[in-house]
DNA sequence: TATCCATATTGACAGACATCGATGTATCGC
DNA sequence: GCGATACATCGATGTCTGTCAATATGGATA
């Protein structure tokens, strides 16, 4: 019940052209500019960076909620606006609860703004 | 007056490894977060768009005026953002100005979320 | 079952931001 | 110099967002 139902943010990136190849429509816009957003924090940056410097990939909840000097709430919430921006993977184990980076959003991301061959 | 004295988001993000690379301190952030929230926003990416899509290479405000529905004072806040995060340059010929797409200024964002290497 | 621990959700609040109308500034033509 | 045009700035307003404390949820263990 995630996400088949419609278009998440990574899906409408990935499939546009990039950014400086054509005029862009206002859909298109609308429908990439929270996967920005969601980019466009210095706590999610960080978060984000964390996650993929993990030797396994994937970090721990519990870890990274350490690595901040915010509230445990905080941080679950910044790992929510990632997550449902298509950037972040979430998987439950046990208790805890293990976040793994997904570098094809993040790619599909560079390539919109890069434009291999803009 | 510029922006001699200060380094703009532009250039924090052309020095720094990229995001997936290793941790990513909590200053690096901070100064690159500012390039992606200018980018955050659907009219901003649209006038990227609608800029760099001109034969020229650049546009002219009056012509990304009438591409929108919005007040002109808006357009001109957004010109400015992006222009003070470095993603526009801005020449005023006559009676009009003009903003070009600082293409590299992209290219390095590109670079930091896609990690050539990552 | 009761309890503890890890994480998520809720509700509230302050600060940031997008937008507008009104006004200011600068340039051109007359 | 005067009016017109192009663009920027200002001040106000409603909405969004980051943050926290309090609370809920759900798994593990005794």
């Amino acid at each position: 019940m995630s996400k088949s139902w419609e278009l998440t943010a990574v899906e409408a990136v990935a499939c546009c052209s990039p950014l400086l190849a054509e005029p862009m429509s206002a859909e298109t816009a609308e429908r990439i500019s929270p996967l920005l957003k969601a980019l466009a924090d210095p706590v999610r940056l960080r978060l984000l960076s964390l996650v993929a410097a993990h030797e396994s990939g994937e970090a721990c909840v519990c870890d990274l909620n350490e690595a901040f000097d915010l509230s445990q709430p905080t941080i679950s919430h910044h790992l929510k606006v990632l997550h449902e921006a298509g950037l972040l993977d979430r998987s439950k184990r046990g208790t805890w609860v293990y976040y793994a980076v997904r570098r094809e959003a993040l790619a599909d991301v560079a390539a919109l703004l890069g434009g291999v061959g803009a």
